[in-house]
DNA sequence: CAGTGAGCGAGCTTCCGCTTGACTT
């Protein structure tokens, strides 16, 4: 038995620490918080100053009881959780259930793990630093608060109730969704038309090549075409050519929202796959922690890196550089993600081998010598008018970092008019052009993309909202809620005009582009749309991208002992408990009815709107005589955006075909899809059939195939029980609800004669002994 | 599996941030 136990946080983390420290220490892993707030009350005595009561979770209690034995055994306890808010947070539990007095027990932090790191930290041991205790106590109770109290109200007045949510960073997330769809919605083209011109000119081989100059946007066809008119039989004339050098750094060692970003546009991961593939590198050895917001790399693992610059590609290709957070909420528990070794250049593992690579390459490039490059501007005057063309040109004179890596930029930071910078042929001043064609080609502009997961991750951080350890489960949280779908979206086709001067002769066309296409984006669902609205509303504070920023503020005078925690929170939770009271007695239920005009044949109103079910379209009201005429919106559609006719078409379902049999043929949607109803049964309708248009001699063959293959698959019925013997893939078996029962070869031979009790009794044998599981490796979808 | 759309009210849900496996199809 060592004398000394050592408690981090991470299993991982554990085994290489105790490697280091040899003998002397066991070192144990707590997995995280090892308490957390009750929650009947909210875990928090409101009346008694917030005094919160803490339990330990059920999945927790196995490595509590470990820790508990082993500290009892131990001579000295020492403390290594994160050293961040949380990390001090968990220490102090720690004391609390391991009976340890945080006055005296050794608290010790390192945020890298390498040997001198961790040693120099052993020799200098503190104490739980209460101060920072307290902020993350405040940070807890005002989340389980915000948590707590809100989601409650959304239950009452939401008629769509179960499973809502709202919370500090949820809510937040979805409101950022919700505004960039409206403002998309809202968005109204304008156009110009940009001008390009192609000369040719005779390269350094005396090669002729092709180059583009770029003139003046005009606003509209007019201005372009006066402009091309003024062109006519001009002389081309090379008036300034400026050579400039440029530079290009390398971007900073990933963190895990910019791992998650890059890896989103470079390899097209969601946020989870990465975090799950990072995970594996990290369990594995291959990389340092994957949750961190540090862009700092250890002294040991800069030798490594710029060690392997140099054999790799030479020392001229080495630039130390040490990076700074510009994010201010970073805590910086970990070193940045890189490699342990940057000998190794890849892994087995074919999952993670892409995600390995990108960050062994991120990290090298991070201390690699500036790209340096050559821009060429050269102006072109034109003979019949005032104005110039410019044409750029870009060579590449020494790559540096550009040898191994190079960032990818997100759409919404690309500008608009960016300008492609090729090679341009060797100009002089005075030279004559030889001219080949103007165009004046319109150009849109264009609304913000939709988010992707990772482009929220982005923008979450830059407002200091959330922690690498919850990107991933926020995004989880939105998506399951249903305030948020991650979907594809087809773009329209539009026709953009082109004018041409070619030859002296100004020429005019039209061309196709399509837009609005989206890719795996996030959009706002009508319930997170209504939510937002409802919670904007009423708790505008906390629906404010600056709250989380603020109570940080906060937090901090709490960590530097400036201000009570149980002050800070009840300066917060007075108000906020008016709001939350204030808003359960007046406010409305949550519809988000809108009106969008009147139906035809009956003069009634035509209104969209949340139901029970989901958004809705509905005929008349409530009050009327007749019942009103209710009808789902398609998954596309939405309350805010849906037309009165797209409305009116939705009634038109169900449709009655006609008869086959003695039966009617109706077509519907249900909630599994389209689908035909005939004689009490139902058959799903294919992809590609549309229940607004199919006949009654498309539908009825579809009867008769499907109801073939549902016999055939049926071997007996026990109707009242709901138990049914069908015919599977794999041979025949028991059905009773939802639920599949495997049968023996034995019975699956006799299976026409199993009788109701032998039935009853085989579902009753495998419930109380379900089969083994077969082991089956999970393919990474 | 294929409906529903009002209100009442039992009994339930819910937060954010630390950590990994243990689960199922």
């Amino acid at each position: 038995m060592a004398k000394n136990l050592l408690i981090v946080e991470s299993p991982a983390k554990a085994k290489t620490i105790e490697k280091i420290l040899g003998d002397d220490f066991e070192v144990k892993s707590c997995y995280g918080h090892i308490r957390d707030l009750e929650k009947v009350d909210m875990g928090i005595d409101i009346n008694n100053n917030y005094k919160p009561s803490y339990i330990v979770p059920e999945e927790k209690q196995k490595v509590v009881k470990e820790l508990k034995s082993l500290a009892k055994k131990s001579d000295e306890v020492w403390l290594a959780t994160d050293e961040d808010r949380e990390g001090e947070a968990i220490s102090w539990h720690l004391c609390e259930v391991l009976g340890l007095d945080p006055k005296t027990t050794k608290r010790i932090v390192f945020h890298e793990i390498t040997k001198p790191a961790i040693q120099s930290a052993v020799k200098s041991p503190r104490t739980v630093d209460m101060n920072l205790v307290n902020a993350q106590q405040a940070r807890r109770i005002l989340d389980r608060i915000v948590g707590f109290e809100l989601s409650p109200v959304l239950w009452r007045k939401m008629s769509m109730r179960n499973n809502l949510s709202a919370g500090r960073v949820q809510s937040v997330a979805v409101r950022l969704i919700a505004e960039r769809e409206r403002e998309i919605n809202a968005f109204t083209p304008a156009s110009t038309f940009k001008v390009e011109a192609w000369f040719s000119a005779k390269d350094s081989n005396k090669k002729s090549v092709t180059f583009k100059a770029e003139g003046n946007k005009y606003p509209n066809a007019k201005g372009a075409e006066a402009f091309l008119n003024s062109c006519i039989n001009a002389k081309y004339k090379v008036r300034d050519v400026q050579v400039k050098p440029a530079r290009k750094s390398p971007a900073a060692p990933f963190t895990t929202s910019t791992l998650q970003q890059e890896a989103s546009r470079k390899l097209g991961y969601s946020v989870s796959r990465t975090m799950v593939l990072a995970q594996k590198l990290y369990e594995n050895g291959n990389i340092t922690y994957m949750r961190t917001d540090s862009v700092n790399l250890s002294d040991t693992a800069m030798t490594d890196i710029t060690k392997k610059i140099t054999s790799q590609y030479g020392k001229e290709y080495v630039e130390v550089r040490k990076y700074k957070n510009k994010n201010e909420s970073a805590q910086e528990a970990h070193e940045a993600i890189r490699p342990t070794a940057m000998e190794r250049l890849t892994v087995e593992d074919a999952d993670c081998r892409k995600l390995y690579e990108l960050i062994w390459k991120r990290t090298m490039a991070s201390q690699m010598a500036d790209a340096e490059l050559e821009k060429t501007i050269a102006k072109i005057n034109i003979s019949t008018n005032n104005e110039d063309l410019t044409a750029q040109g870009e060579v590449l004179k020494f790559e540096g970092f550009l040898k191994v890596y190079r960032e990818d930029r997100d759409e919404e930071d690309l500008a608009e008019d960016d300008t492609d910078e090729s090679m341009l042929p060797p100009l002089e001043v005075g030279q004559i052009l030889d001219f080949k064609e103007m165009k004046a080609t319109e150009r849109f502009s264009r609304p913000a993309p939709r988010f992707t997961e990772a482009s929220l991750v982005k923008k979450l951080e830059e407002l200091g909202i959330g922690r690498p350890s919850t990107y991933a489960p926020t995004i989880s949280t939105i998506l399951k809620r249903g305030y948020v779908e991650k979907r594809d979206k087809e773009g329209v086709k539009r026709d953009f005009r082109i004018l041409v001067l070619k030859s002296n002769k100004i020429s005019s066309e039209t061309s196709q582009e399509t837009t609005g296409a989206e890719k795996s984006k996030l959009f706002p669902t009508d319930l997170g749309l209504v939510v937002t609205d409802f919670l904007k509303q009423y708790f505008d504070d906390i629906m404010d991208y600056g709250f989380t920023a603020r109570i940080e503020e906060e937090f901090d005078e709490v960590a530097q002992g400036k201000m009570k925690w149980n002050k800070m929170i009840d300066d917060f939770y007075s108000p906020f408990k008016k709001d939350v009271d204030n808003t359960i007695e007046t406010a409305e239920r949550i519809s988000g009815e809108r009106e969008l005009g009147t139906d035809a044949a009956s003069g009634k109103p035509v209104i969209a709107r949340m139901g029970r079910y989901g958004p809705m379209v509905q005929i008349g009201s409530q009050d009327d005589e007749e019942k009103p005429r209710f009808a789902k919106l398609k998954p596309t559609q939405s309350i805010e955006t849906i037309s009165l006719e797209e409305a009116m078409d939705l009634f038109r379902l169900p449709r009655n075909l006609g008869q086959f049999e003695g039966h009617d043929v109706t077509v519907s949607i249900g909630r599994f899809g389209p689908y035909i109803a005939h004689d009490k049964k139902f058959y799903s309708l294919a992809k590609e059939l549309d229940p607004y248009s199919i006949t009654l001699e498309e539908a009825i063959p579809i009867v008769v195939e499907k109801r073939a293959a549902k016999e055939q698959r049926t071997i007996k019925v026990f109707e009242k029980e709901k138990i049914q013997v069908l015919r599977g893939p794999y041979g025949p078996y028991i059905k009773q609800g939802l639920r599949n029962y495997k049968l023996t070869k034995e019975q699956q031979e006799r299976s026409a004669e199993i009788t109701l009790e032998e039935a009853k009794a085989i579902i009753e044998e495998l419930k109380a002994n379900p089969p083994k599981k077969s082991f089956r490796k999970k393919k990474a979808s």
